[in-house]
DNA sequence: CTTCTGAAG
DNA sequence: CTTCCGAAG
């Protein structure tokens, strides 16, 4: 199983450049979106119920902000909108579906904004993430948590660490958190099967020809429950996928 | 003196597509600008005060939204702004620059909205500008009220009359207001030309290809005080010059 | 720098 | 359909 994840920043954005998720990555089974900055209601049936694949948004009340989707060519054995608490959930901002044993998420962490103003709500939405995935294994299956998690891990993960040590997305708290998440037994497959791999990052900002320069950042991940990391049969990012300021990443699991 | 009026729909947006009015309207001694979108300490010096012209700005309260402008290559011997009632002033409807004898005005007139919702306000508004222009007339001078005066006066001033009836800028009172404006002596120099000539329009709406189709409306108007008339040389649209949803119009006075 | 809404035209 | 704002990233 062929497992995308990508922060398309706005799904009508890269439907206007032809550069639409089903049609760019190449013999996927399932696509995480995150940021598709669409309530389902607002899109044409072409975008919200693409031809040949089933399709489940979580949408933010708020128009136009944040958002996530899973497509998948088969249909879910059971998709669930939300984490299970309003807090979160009404920021659309996690969606998971459920293929036999396997569940797969779509998460868009939030940003903790300048300043860290935002900061407590993204420790008080990671704390529930870990409740939220405890729930799936509890009943038996493992999880692939995929998705935007606005943080960088290490100064591997980014080009200029040195520089944002006090900038959202690489707050010593949320590095803290995610080497917490990890301790717990979650693996960060693309830096266990890249453990020195300089330069792999995800998202550019749009300023200044960052993603020519290769000024970037790996803030999308495809984390696994300890359970699947012996089935993972390929991890890679998709630098040469355009059309927004994140690019893809793919995870295949046996 | 060839003196131009357009209404440029934004003009960080022509500055973009590389239609700066001072650059694409040639020979122009005065330049009225419409809907320019910006208070004047918004913009970059390039487009406030472009080099080799004199430039006088009259915005809106509310950031992006009206606002008018006079460039010029000789720089007036007086500048009003404003019509003298801050319901009007606040919208940044109106400049004036007095070049001896001759006063020219860039007016923005309100759009009546759909249902009529601000007609009351525009008719006002009218009334008002009449009064204004008795001012300068009282102190010896003629005038030239150039600019977006959002009304088709008779049929022969837009594609649809008949669909229009109920729709803004082709409302009865709107009509009615120029008729009387123009039985006060003031003369529509471009339909006084060009008597029967139709399809002469200043603006088409964006949808559907309307401007392609010549499907559009004659609501930019170069009005003279009645002593003027005689000394007008030419009087032309330039629908060739594209940038906005208006199309610019000549006015030359010896 | 880019995406979006919502007001406005 | 397009401009612009302001929020957001």
């Amino acid at each position: 199983m062929l497992c995308y994840s990508w922060n398309v920043n706005g799904i009508r954005s890269v439907a206007r450049k032809d550069l639409l998720p089903w049609k760019v990555l190449p013999r996927a089974d399932v696509i995480c979106l995150q940021e598709t900055k669409a309530q389902q209601h607002m899109l044409e049936t072409s975008l919200g119920e693409p031809d040949g694949w089933h399709s489940h948004w979580h949408s933010a009340q708020k128009p136009g902000y944040s958002s996530v989707a899973i497509i998948s060519r088969d249909a879910p054995d059971e998709v669930m909108h939300g984490i299970g608490d309003d807090t979160y959930d009404s920021e659309g901002r996690v969606i998971a579906a459920r293929f036999g044993t396997l569940v797969v998420i779509s998460a868009y962490f939030p940003n903790s904004r300048d300043g860290g103003a935002r900061l407590d709500y993204k420790l008080a939405f990671c704390a529930q993430m870990e409740s939220y995935l405890d729930h799936w294994r509890k009943r038996g299956f493992e999880v692939i948590l995929q998705g935007d998690y606005n943080i960088a891990h290490n100064p591997i993960d980014l080009a200029r660490p040195k520089e944002n040590q006090k900038n959202a997305g690489y707050l010593p708290q949320e590095r803290a958190w995610l080497t917490r998440f990890l301790a717990l037994g979650y693996r960060d497959v693309f830096r266990e099967k890249n453990p020195d791999l300089p330069g792999a990052y995800t998202w550019w900002t749009n300023w200044a020809g960052a993603r020519g320069r290769n000024v970037g950042w790996r803030i999308d991940y495809s984390c696994v429950s300890p359970g699947l990391y012996d089935r993972v049969t390929e991890i890679r990012h998709c630098p040469e996928i355009m059309g927004s300021d994140h690019c893809p990443v793919a995870i295949e699991v046996r």
